[in-house]
DNA sequence: GGCGGTAATTTGGAGCTCCAACTTTAGGCC
DNA sequence: GGCCTAAAGTTGGAGCTCCAAATTACCGCC
């Protein structure tokens, strides 16, 4: 369920849902979805909005067209491998001062232990007070601050983690039943009152694996998802400004 | 320059003619892009074609669009900071079957001195045999190596490069009056006879940076350019996902 | 059964139009 | 000069249509 309202654009409906039916496997990798005639009938909309819907999909690479033939679910949808993602669609130093320290860009992360908070505890579907790491980061482009962000993660799962706690989690998982995690990062802008995203609602039975709140030096704002298929995980990517 | 062929769709013509004003300065940040019907008329295109120019640059971070008003030039287009950002728009392993190792997407580099070939040399736009720095990566996810990449910098780029270097390269391009670096990046797709995306030509009077061969576990194809203005060195990232 | 040619689908480019919501401008009034 | 209103312009959603190129399906023929 990606939370489109029935007032916002036909199009995205469309989206949504079938961008719901490949994440929850209804449609498997390789599917065929349905053709632009058959989704104007479907849903009852124009082909206006059935070929935009597809495009957005497309260009999401949740699914590829084939001229002649049709569109179909990617092998794999583009799900992009965890933990080197926080600087994906990043953007651009805005109005920071800060000395130059260089021409580099640098980040720094400090981990640290902590309770989770009701609010996190929801989020990461953990019971109230787990332990969890929590890891600041502070990205700089040219010495400029670019992006801060505060990651929220079950504890034993941070960086230096061995390959028994790994093993022990996604154990964890699979034996949960857990299919699908997904995460929201909540993205704010620069304006002073922040202006969060979308947050993409959570299919059921699906495992929070990490919560990231960031604040962008920027204001194209981005929605990702981390996901876990037992054995895998990974992060999907939603662009808003892929949309229009 | 974009190298857009005239055979090649019309909106592409637009969207390249527009970018290259961006790039170049031309069109600074801020600046008003024509509207719709002005750009039908300007370039003698229907509408449709129009729309879907103005979505595309949008879609790339280029420029944004307001309600009302118009369509204009980024305070600072998408550009993205350097050298984190090998990972973008990677994709999921794709038929690599080396024993997991873990959970974790890792990463391994070793960066070595080499002498520029004639072909590294050309796009890095030094003498044969110049020193360059080779940098090798293998990005893992899960154990599974995702993305092999081979990398080219003209010598004393390299990791542990002390703020003097910096300095000093910084000033090599300001004072040589280069303005915009872009860089190559060719993507080979998993099918036996690599598949090299459309390179971007280089405008005149820039300096190549970095060159990037990328052999990806996947076949989404991607552009990117590195670009340098005298103080920030960032990286635009374009996706062919995006056009359709 | 196998082959070949034709017809039906499907994508992606391109054109046109209408409209709601919003911004900007211009003009008129006090 | 300052304020308010109305008109003009612009984006983004949505509809429809036509067409070229490519793929797929089918049917008849050998």
């Amino acid at each position: 369920m990606d939370h489109v309202a029935s007032s916002d654009p036909v199009y995205l409906r469309v989206v949504a849902d079938i961008r719901r039916q490949i994440v929850d496997g209804s449609l498997p990798p390789g599917a065929p979805i349905p053709s632009r005639a058959q989704l104007t009938r479907k849903y009852g909309v124009g082909e206006t909005a059935a070929r935009h819907a597809l495009r957005v999909l497309a260009a999401e690479g949740l699914i590829v067209g084939r001229v002649g033939s049709g569109h179909y679910v990617r092998a794999r949808p583009v799900l992009l491998p965890l933990y080197r993602w926080r600087f994906h669609d990043n953007r651009v130093p805005f109005g920071a001062d800060l000395p130059s320290q260089g021409a580099r860009t640098t980040w720094d992360w400090r981990a640290e232990p902590a309770e989770a908070t009701p609010d996190i505890a929801q989020r990461l579907r953990l019971k109230e007070s787990a332990p969890v790491t929590r890891i600041r980061y502070v990205f700089r482009g040219d010495g400029k601050p670019v992006q801060l962000a505060t990651s929220y993660e079950p504890a034993g799962l941070g960086e230096p983690v061995s390959d028994e706690t790994q093993r022990a989690l996604i154990n964890r998982i699979s034996s949960a039943g857990m299919k699908i995690t997904e995460v929201v990062e909540e993205v704010y802008t620069r304006v002073p009152q922040p202006s969060e995203s979308d947050a993409l609602a959570l299919p059921a039975g699906v495992h929070v694996l990490h919560v990231e709140r960031t604040h962008w030096a920027g204001d194209r704002p981005v929605e990702t998802s981390d996901i876990v298929i037992p054995g895998d995980r990974f992060r999907l990517v939603y662009s808003h400004s892929l949309h229009p």
